[in-house]
RNA sequence: GCCGCUUUAGCUCAGUUGGUAGAGCAAAGGACUGAAAAUCCUUGUGUCCCUGGUUCGAUUCCUGGAGGCGGCA
């Protein structure tokens, strides 16, 4: 019935996805636009972690209490924190924020929770631990290219996707299947929007020059503020790369610099600066697959504005001017 | 000043018994099925320091020069 389909529609909530690199300047950009109208479901695979707060950027106390944030320092560094995990965790803040008349706004920098949030889970099941060691016990002892033909045996669909090279996948696959029983393509995968929760998707891009140039000044004043105590005090309290909060960038490259004993201070630092380069190419990468996705430069309020209530996005001070 | 070593891709360096070259890293582009700041795929790039000589042909051999490193004065 037509009725039901409008009303049903009329209840969905909405949500504004804000994608942007490492250091493109979401936060500033977020708070001169948000703040009073929304709560930040914070997309970002590192704040998750307590105890990291340099290294990842964390907002500061004064950013927090301009607009309520979640999803941040809710695991312990030797805790896993997933994409599944993530997907869940936001379904369910979703209506929660909306319910206090708040803007859902979901921020950060992990393209893959926003693929899985945006595009709906893969249903798939999680990883189990003792599968998980089990598989990558077995292919270090028989090698990858045992691996790759064992996924070949019962999926070769996964098969021809994945490379020999790819074991972290190759090894994903078979333990989906040791879990299920099913070859790990026979789960389905959309490549359209869910259409339970209407999302508004930004991306926001720089010129890579303007990039690069920010990524450098952000490392740097992570070391002004602490970063070397911060890895430190982690590692006096046992990190190390098997905790899964130590492969952030950042950290991982203070944990290189240990066990292959000589590496200045200025060494690690050109290491982070480069690898957050990297990253924040890849984000870019991933972001623009997303055929749904408007970019705008983080500094045209303006446009980005007139692109929210464009599409049905009512911001607080904005009603006041009215 | 003399002796030795050295000069090849943006960087570190292989190599060509004389037929104009290739790895790693960096860079660029791409992928991404509950680990994703992870992981993987693809692709260039060159006055082979300069100058003469030998040679059908020199980055390669020889002469002379320049830069770098080390040793002796």
């Amino acid at each position: 019935m037509r009725s039901n389909t409008q009303k049903r529609a009329a209840r969905k909530n909405k949500a504004v996805v804000l994608f942007g690199p490492t250091a493109v300047g979401k936060t500033a950009m977020t708070e001169e636009l948000f703040s009073g109208s929304a709560e930040i479901i914070s997309a970002d695979s590192v704040q998750v972690y307590r105890l990291l707060d340099i290294g990842s950027a964390k907002p500061d106390e004064r950013m927090r209490r301009l607009i309520p944030h979640h999803l941040i320092d809710v695991r312990d560094p030797w805790e896993q924190y997933t994409a599944g995990d993530f997907v869940r965790d936001a379904e369910a803040l979703i209506p929660e924020i909306a319910s206090r008349g708040h803007i859902p706004l979901i921020t950060g920098g992990t393209a893959y929770y926003f693929r899985q949030l945006l595009m709906g889970p893969s249903s798939a099941p999680p990883s189990d631990p003792v599968i998980r060691q089990s598989v990558q016990e077995e292919i270090a002892a028989r090698g990858k290219e045992w691996a790759h033909r064992t996924l070949e045996e019962i999926d070769p669909v996964s098969a021809s996707r994945i490379s020999v090279n790819d074991v972290y996948r190759v090894s994903r696959a078979i333990e989906v299947y040791r879990l299920s029983g099913r070859p790990p393509s026979s789960f389905p995968l959309s490549n359209e929007l869910r259409d339970d929760i209407s999302f508004v998707v930004i991306g926001l891009s720089r010129p890579k020059a303007e990039l690069d140039e920010r990524i450098s000044a952000r490392v740097e004043e992570m070391f002004r503020l602490g970063l070397y105590d911060e890895i430190r005090h982690l590692m006096s309290i046992g990190a190390d790369e098997t905790w899964p909060a130590m492969q952030a960038i950042g950290y991982r490259e203070f944990l290189d610099a240990a066990a292959s004993g000589e590496a200045s201070l200025s060494w690690i630092k050109d290491d982070i600066i480069r690898a957050t380069r990297q990253y924040a190419k890849r984000q870019m990468t991933f972001f623009r697959s997303f055929s749904s996705c408007r970019f705008f430069h983080p500094s045209d309020t303006d446009g980005i504005l007139s692109y929210l209530t464009e599409q049905g996005i009512c911001l607080d001070h904005l009603r006041a001017d009215e």
